[in-house]
DNA sequence: AACATTACCAAGCAAGTGCTTGGTTTGTAA
DNA sequence: TTACAAACCAAGCACTTGCTTGGTAATGTT
């Protein structure tokens, strides 16, 4: 059910493999699989294979891994964004490649690491979480460029923040029952999304 | 921000007034402000005014008040949603009336303590989840009538399973962001979901 | 070969954790 | 008034927590 060390468990491609990397991905899968609080200095030590006490010589403190975690994800997925929404100029297919993108980062090679930037959001201290919310404000500000195009043609009629959480919410959700492997392909579910979204 | 005793907290209708009710209260309060694990049991004893070790007198442990908590939440929601499903007999109108039931849940009276239903859900033993899932899956079931009611007029295309989840995701989601004492009211929100789900 | 930096270990401290124990107070009903 | 259970207190036990300390090994650079 649940791996003792890091040898078993998939890579996330935001952390690279120096030892630093191996310690924010061993993190990053045991908050997922036990929550941030749950996860002992001690465990992470011993799934990654070094004394628990070493964890400090890389980072200051336990939240410290924590924000570093949600940091890289953030900055990885913004990214990918990004190119999503560079991929077409048609509003209505630019939002199709949003929800793709979303789902995949939900569900797909960094769904660990975004469960955790999601459940454990309040598990940081504030000021972290003020730093972090800044880059999850630019992330955001690419799905409402997206829908006021779609607004100015008439294909939202709703607000713009209301239905990018509605289907936020949607996409988001997904991380709590979707698996990759069963027989519901990403392409079919943003399709229903999509379909959802706009129709 | 955070308060400190129990008379500065609205109360949960799933919770009498009984000295184990205002326990199981003030825990949802607790647990939902700062997550069940950074709650201890010598906090909760401070916030409804006993010594921490009094706690144990009305639940044998930590564990087993997050889960009282979660049970009295989801009965208590579970006769709700049937009530709303029982208001109507057409579909369409059945489906409104689930929306807003499950919205007046997460956002209303009960947002608390259903933050922490969906929050904490993996903080519980193996056990009392297993439990509660038998319950959860009674809830669930009235959502899937009335969408197979709508899938037999053909106003529902899709899986009803998924159809469902992302449904459920949008309402679910609103906890993260919704104010009932913002401008947007349940109703309109209710609307808005409910064009999305069928349209 | 010499040095500097990075990575790590072994041990332990101070504080906090859930929970137990043995006893006292409070409310209720006969 | 007596009887009894429910509600609670004061103290503390056994254990775990994040993190620090002073040192050693590995790695890379000149």
């Amino acid at each position: 059910m649940i791996a003792t060390s890091i040898e078993q468990i998939p890579k996330i491609v935001c952390f690279d493999d120096s030892p630093r990397g191996r310690l924010l991905l061993g993190a990053a899968y045991l908050f997922y699989k036990q929550g941030y609080e749950k996860t002992t200095v001690r465990q992470l030590g011993e799934f990654i294979g070094i004394q628990s006490g070493s964890l400090f010589h890389h980072f200051k403190s336990k939240d410290d891994i924590l924000a570093t975690v949600m940091e890289q994800t953030i900055i990885y997925n913004f990214a990918r964004l990004k190119e999503a929404a560079e991929r077409s100029n048609e509003p209505e297919q630019q939002l199709r490649d949003l929800i793709k993108a979303e789902l995949i980062s939900i569900t797909g090679d960094t769904g660990a690491a975004m469960a955790v930037l999601v459940h454990e959001w309040f598990a940081l201290s504030k000021e972290k979480q003020e730093y972090l919310l800044k880059m999850r404000n630019e992330y955001e500000q690419v799905w409402l460029n997206v829908i006021e195009k779609l607004r100015a043609q008439g294909k939202v009629k709703h607000d713009a923040f209301i239905w990018r959480r509605l289907v936020g919410g949607s996409i988001s959700w997904s991380v709590t029952w979707y698996r990759p492997e069963g027989k519901v392909k990403v392409d079919e579910l943003t399709e229903m999304v999509w379909e959802m979204a706009l129709k």
